[in-house]
DNA sequence: ACAGTTTAGTTGACAGGTCAACGAAAAAGT
DNA sequence: ACTTTTTCGTTGACCTGTCAACTAAACTGT
């Protein structure tokens, strides 16, 4: 297969290269792809519902809005992710006596045993990833995770 | 405003930060939303387009294939986003003489206008981004970069 | 007690983006 | 020359994620 480009464009290649929010993007694109194959292969959950996963497992019982909050997505997919997981019979929802509103989400058996069988391959690319990098490039990288963070919360500054 | 989550979530909130493809997938969405913010206050375009622009600014005349190529986007979305430009007056299309399959794209005067007006505040953005770090901080970003994107690449291992 | 406000969650409509199939043209193989 | 394969771009179906509107429940202040 030939990956190369046209003869005029090593003019940009390099350039773009160092465009921060286009690499960024690349890479989340890549991430997500590759997240979502291990997950189609290994259990068949989707990205979200293995976000959602994640939560339930580390909260014993949680909410929509606060698995939400917490993984920073928008309600409205939670909401329908949830139904998803609750309509695939992975995670069970308990009305909370105290407040009528929201509902307790937790995990099934049959939910725990697919996160179980998710989970291994889903941290080992996670430790490759941390791998990938000694200490002080992981502490760079996330400092300028926060740094660019703060950048893009910035917006009325352009 | 009250941010706090229940008094079990630090069990979870420390390591959420710590995990690369999470981080990374937040920050992905946040700095797509500046731009979106950006585009939309200074000519309207969406970020596709404005992608698109940048290759027809930076190749005199570029087709469908190769800016998808370069971009690394679906050549579906860029051929869709061309039509838009198109029908919006921004992107001229004339057919190649020699392979009568692709046609060769480039800006009209008002795609360059509305790209001009729209450039100095992208570029701001891009400054400001990499001035939130020091030289060594960017290489080490860089770096990173690449090598999350060869773990990333390397899919079958998981 | 009760009007006004806030919060939880659902829903509909929609934009952004992906995937697979396709027709037309070009390139490669015989 | 002609069949096969590859490449270019378009299209339709579909999935993901966002935004805004809405209902119901809970909280707030009087």
């Amino acid at each position: 297969m030939d990956t190369s480009l046209s003869p005029q464009a090593g003019q940009l290649e390099r350039p773009l290269e160092q465009r921060v929010s286009y690499r960024l993007a690349r890479l989340h694109v890549k991430l997500n792809a590759q997240a979502t194959r291990i997950l189609r292969r290994h259990g068949g959950l989707t990205l979200v519902q293995w976000r959602v996963l994640v939560m339930l497992n580390a909260f014993t019982e949680t909410t929509v809005g606060q698995v939400a909050r917490m993984t920073r997505f928008d309600k409205a997919l939670i909401s329908r992710t949830v139904k998803s997981l609750v309509r695939a019979g992975l995670v069970k929802a308990r009305s909370d006596d105290l407040d009528q509103r929201q509902q307790l989400l937790s995990m099934t058996e049959s939910g725990v045993r697919v996160f179980n069988a998710a989970a291994p391959h889903m941290y080992a690319r996670q430790d490759a990833l941390l791998d990938s990098m000694d200490a002080t490039q992981r502490e760079v990288l996330f400092d300028a995770l926060d740094r660019l963070e703060d950048v893009a919360d910035r917006v009325d500054a352009f």
